[in-house]
RNA sequence: AGCGGGGUAGAGCAGCCUGGAGUGCUCGUCGGGCCCAUAACCCGAAGGUCGUGCGGUUCAAAUCCCACCCCCGCUACCA
């Protein structure tokens, strides 16, 4: 008989990041789904790795003074250790830069190529010119270069581009045949209704830098992110026969890429689609978001120096949030729940069963005790990825266990029989915690003589000589006293008794939301003198592909120069009313792009309530000049 | 602005899809028990207008529908 195969994968991470807990619970997760299956009897194979290519890096690698190979070959011992210090039992750690990776993406490029899915066109973005590179809007301050502080440009460049937009059918249809396509399924109605919005196809080389996989058929280009990273799940098991995956894990800011762009390359390639995406969502830290920047970002390291163990942090990702949903990661929950469930319950009850047995001995007999613990329940949550729900089934079992303990009182009657049901109950404790705890199980294992499979779930234990040993989890202390955390839970407070105060004096709601209205509504000078406007005058209208609302507009504005502007006003003005008309123009604003545009500030106009009339503002006397500043 | 998620005891959550007494979990508080165990473990108690609407559907709403308020996230050629 063929056994059965099992792939899983974590996305390759970008070398040049720090492990952090995002990456650790992504990881953890996979490593997780890999040991349960492999527990049971399946043939799995769990891929992670790194996304090593890329202009980025190229840049990095210089301003180390390294070649880029060599950049990113210090880099990876970084992410091994980190996944070795938290028992990520992985069977390839594929680079991007992997021989048969880059070949493998080749062909796939050539087949694409071939089908008519790629063809030459110009990538525009934002660019700075002192910096010599694109930015993203997110990563624009106010659309002024971060470093430079001045303006990015809009720069247009050769490349390749893949024809994602003629795959938009076929990916509802992918979608609507395989519901289990992507997992939860409120992502998978997120990616449905943007898909059908319409897709843009895409750029997939670059010729500004030579970090990265060649283009067959142009060996000027280089092969641009997501096409090289994604081809990375099946470059790993093309030749070993896992492929398709049965599950990518990933965090939700990734989703787009591999439930639209992903599947329509295969597509293309001729190539299986994988099974299903398990989508997981943010880990916050202190209740804010994990960032370099801010500096609120727990390495790996961190993580597991926190209670010295491990097991310690695989137990409280899983057990913490609900799968799929964010959570928030702060020292005092993790040290809460190794104390608490650890420590106090599952390291207690080994802790005095083995040391009651070493004084009394056991006894075979049946294990009723077992009965409580519902195996195939908890087999069942995990296969639908619901670790919290699994994880409190048997820690409800270990809660039973401690109370058997305790009413049958074992201190005064020495039963043995009784003994040997704990005993085999722990054993079964040990197998299901496997995949989450797997240093501590193995302890338990080894103490309590049996093996960790599944097969030994229902094979009674065998007597043996038992023994107390040393304690499985320690108490960690938990210090600090954040003291922004206390500030932070005052207020709240005292908008919680604000609000009882007010019901209890019963003040009429109306009367008070007009007041919190009027609170709102009043601004300082101050606030005022934040926002410049300035007349300036339309030079030019243009059309945006697309965009039924939308005129793009280029505004002379005096001494600030000509900007760029999207306005919502294409239902209400035609081309040749707007052309070099005056108006009232929302200078710092900040950018944003619009249907592909960026769109610099915003001019002003009035409109009714419900929007079907638009006016546009204007300087009352026309010789007003461009620039000037309204005060 | 659009889309998604959330608002349940002092704190943190689950329950909602598939309606059935506010049910449950963890921490904290209070009382008791036990002395095998890592100051653990066991039993019990207090504590809630389930964001708002005397909203709608229903014999019945935390759960389904509608409106509103507040928080958080996402908005694609970015690792």
């Amino acid at each position: 008989m063929k056994t059965k195969k099992f792939y899983v994968t974590t996305p390759i991470y970008y070398p040049n990041d720090i492990p952090h807990v995002g990456h650790a619970y992504t990881t953890i997760v996979a490593d997780v789904i890999s040991r349960f299956y492999r527990l049971n009897g399946y043939d799995v194979f769990f891929l992670t790795g790194t996304d090593e290519h890329g202009k980025k890096i190229q840049e990095a690698a210089e301003k180390a003074g390294k070649k880029p190979k060599e950049f990113v070959d210090e880099l990876i011992p970084k992410f091994k250790d980190a996944w070795k210090k938290l028992n990520i039992n992985y069977d390839r750690f594929i680079r991007t830069t992997d021989k048969d990776h880059e070949k493998i993406v080749q062909e796939v490029l050539q087949k694409v190529y071939d089908k008519g899915d790629i063809y030459f066109g110009k990538y525009e973005g934002l660019y700075c010119v002192a910096c010599e590179r694109y930015y993203t809007e997110k990563e624009l301050e106010n659309g002024n270069c971060p470093i430079h502080k001045r303006p990015a440009i809009l720069l247009k460049e050769d490349s390749y581009f893949f024809r994602l937009s003629k795959y938009q059918k076929k990916l509802l249809e992918l979608y609507k045949k395989n519901p289990e396509f992507i997992f939860p399924e409120s992502r998978r109605n997120e990616v449905i209704s943007r898909v059908k919005e319409g897709l843009r196809d895409f750029s997939i080389s670059r010729t500004s830098f030579d970090w990265g996989i060649k283009l067959p058929f142009d060996k000027k280009h280089v092969c641009y992110v997501w096409f090289d990273a994604l081809l990375n799940y099946y470059s790993a098991t093309k030749e070993n026969g896992y492929w398709p995956a049965d599950a990518h894990l990933m965090a939700k800011d990734i989703v787009w890429f591999h439930a639209v762009y992903w599947p329509a390359m295969l597509m293309s390639a001729g190539i299986k689609f994988p099974k299903r995406l398990l989508v997981h969502g943010y880990w916050t830290f202190d209740k804010e978001k994990i960032s370099k920047s801010r500096g609120k970002i727990i390495n790996v390291d961190e993580l597991v120096s926190l209670t010295k163990n491990s097991d310690s942090v695989r137990y409280f990702l899983l057990r913490d949030i609900v799968f799929g949903e964010d959570g928030d990661f702060s020292e005092k929950a993790l040290i809460d729940r190794h104390n608490g469930e650890l420590v106090n319950k599952l390291g207690n009850l080994i802790s005095r069963v083995s040391g009651l047995i070493e004084k009394y001995g056991l006894e075979k007999c049946e294990n009723l005790l077992a009965k409580k613990m519902n195996i195939k329940k908890f087999n069942e949550l995990i296969k639908n990825y619901e670790f919290d729900k699994a994880l409190n089934e048997v820690f409800s079992f270990i809660d039973r266990c401690n109370e058997y303990v305790q009413h049958k009182k074992i201190w005064e009657t020495k039963n043995k029989k009784v003994l040997y049901e704990l005993a085999d109950s722990i054993k079964i404790i040990a197998i299901l915690l496997y995949p989450f705890i797997p240093e501590s199980c193995e302890k338990i294992a080894k103490q309590f003589n049996f093996k960790i499979n599944f097969k030994e779930l229902k094979t009674p234990l065998k007597i043996s000589k038992i023994q107390k040993g040393e304690h499985l989890f320690s108490p960690v202390e938990y210090k600090k006293e954040d003291k922004q955390k206390r500030d932070k839970g005052l207020q709240k407070g005292d908008k919680e008794n604000l609000q009882k105060n007010v019901n209890n004096e019963k003040i009429n709601k109306q009367v008070l939301i007009h007041k919190i209205m009027e609170g709102i509504a009043e601004v300082d000078f101050s606030d005022w003198q934040k926002i410049d406007l300035r007349v300036a005058q339309i030079k030019e209208v243009e059309e945006i592909p697309n965009a039924d609302k939308l005129w793009k507009l280029k505004l002379d504005v005096g001494e600030l120069g000509e900007r760029t502007i999207c306005a919502g006003i294409k239902q209400f003005y035609k081309k040749e009313e707007l052309i070099n008309k005056k108006i009232i123009y929302f200078t710092n604003l900040k950018p944003r792009i619009l249907k592909g545009v960026e769109s610099q500030g915003m001019l002003l106009a009035a409109t009714n309530s419900d929007h079907t009339k638009v006016i546009l503002i204007s300087p009352i006397d026309n010789n007003a000049e461009n620039g000037m500043k309204i005060s």
